[in-house]
DNA sequence: AGTATGACATAGC
DNA sequence: AGCTATGCCATAC
């Protein structure tokens, strides 16, 4: 009998980065949320550093903070570039600055890897 | 194999 | 309404 080896279920940063790429333009998703959509209610800081490290190529700048504001600029990733690509997407911004989270936040129900 | 880390979230003051 | 403290947990080293 083979025992069937559990086919290592992919890590918690690559399932991070493949839920991020499937936002469509112009919505954005918290960190938070994205935790608690892979099983870790929790685990935000998780997702955080998931992002930090983006290995690949994704629409890093969809994920900001569950309060509407993006998270930290540096040189990397300058926050500038964040908000505009978000703009040129459709985002809308209020006045003070937070992304309009009630429009803009992408509700996903269920994960579909 | 143990400790440090991290682009957050939440509660408390 | 802004600040600190604490929880969180898979990776990195």
């Amino acid at each position: 009998m083979l025992k069937e080896k559990p086919q290592q279920p992919v890590s918690f940063f690559q399932q991070v980065y493949d839920l991020v790429r499937i936002i469509p333009p112009g919505y954005v998703m918290s960190y938070g949320q994205i935790a608690q959509l892979l099983g870790h209610p929790r685990a935000s800081r998780l997702v955080g550093w998931a992002m930090h490290r983006c290995p690949s190529q994704i629409p890093w700048y969809r994920v900001i903070k569950k309060t509407g504001e993006l998270p930290l600029s540096n040189s990397l990733f300058p926050l500038s570039d964040q908000r505009r690509l978000l703009e040129q997407e459709g985002v809308s911004f209020l006045t003070s600055g937070l992304v309009d989270m009630k429009k803009h936040q992408y509700k996903l129900e269920e994960i579909d890897l």
